[in-house]
DNA sequence: TTGTGTTTTACGACCTC
DNA sequence: GAGGTCGTAAAACACAA
């Protein structure tokens, strides 16, 4: 009850202790040296699951935005494909009479919202340059299988 | 009953004021 | 020098097998 009030007692007060619970003031010393570093230990264990936490939120989150980013470059390949076919329909049709410049293209304004930031093609294409196919890979595999691997196991690969 | 893990008590080494 | 932290040994305790 004491320790609850004071974490650590002025030289009066322990002697004060002691001769109440007919203890050595020597002991009562050590016992509070004992209670504080047990109480320090809690509140690092605390202060360590808090963090835990958080980094384990930021991990799923990474992985959640690279899985987005993945979906967004298969998006893109397909578009160039169809706009690359639809290209040479177009120049086969015209015969070379002199068709529309490769610059009109409705296809040059496709753009992609990331991170709620509206992005042109260019710039997807040079972001997913970047990105961890395999990081991703693993993490679809996990959720396809139903075997994810949890946070930690997730970490494991990113790490 | 016993092996094992956890908690409590006590101490020495070192640091700070 | 008094009193603090830190690391650790030993005793006490809890509990599953």
């Amino acid at each position: 009850m004491s320790f609850r009030k004071e974490r650590k007692l002025e030289t009066p007060r322990k002697v004060q202790l002691a001769a109440e619970l007919g203890l050595d003031t020597k002991q009562v010393a050590v016992w509070f040296q004992n209670r504080r570093a047990r109480y320090k230990s809690k509140l690092i264990e605390e202060e360590f699951s808090k963090l835990r936490a958080a980094h384990d939120a930021v991990v799923v989150h990474n992985c959640r935005l690279e899985a987005e980013l993945l979906r967004l470059k298969e998006r893109l390949a397909e578009t160039e494909e169809e706009k690359n076919k639809a290209m040479a329909a177009a120049a086969a049709t015209a015969g070379g009479g002199g068709g529309s410049s490769p610059s009109s293209s409705s296809f040059s304004t496709v753009t992609a919202m990331v991170g709620g930031q509206q992005f042109g093609m260019e710039e997807v294409e040079t972001d997913l340059t970047y990105m961890s196919e395999y990081a991703y890979t693993n993490y679809m595999m996990d959720l396809a299988a139903g075997g994810y691997l949890g946070v930690g196991g997730v970490y494991d690969q990113f790490s």
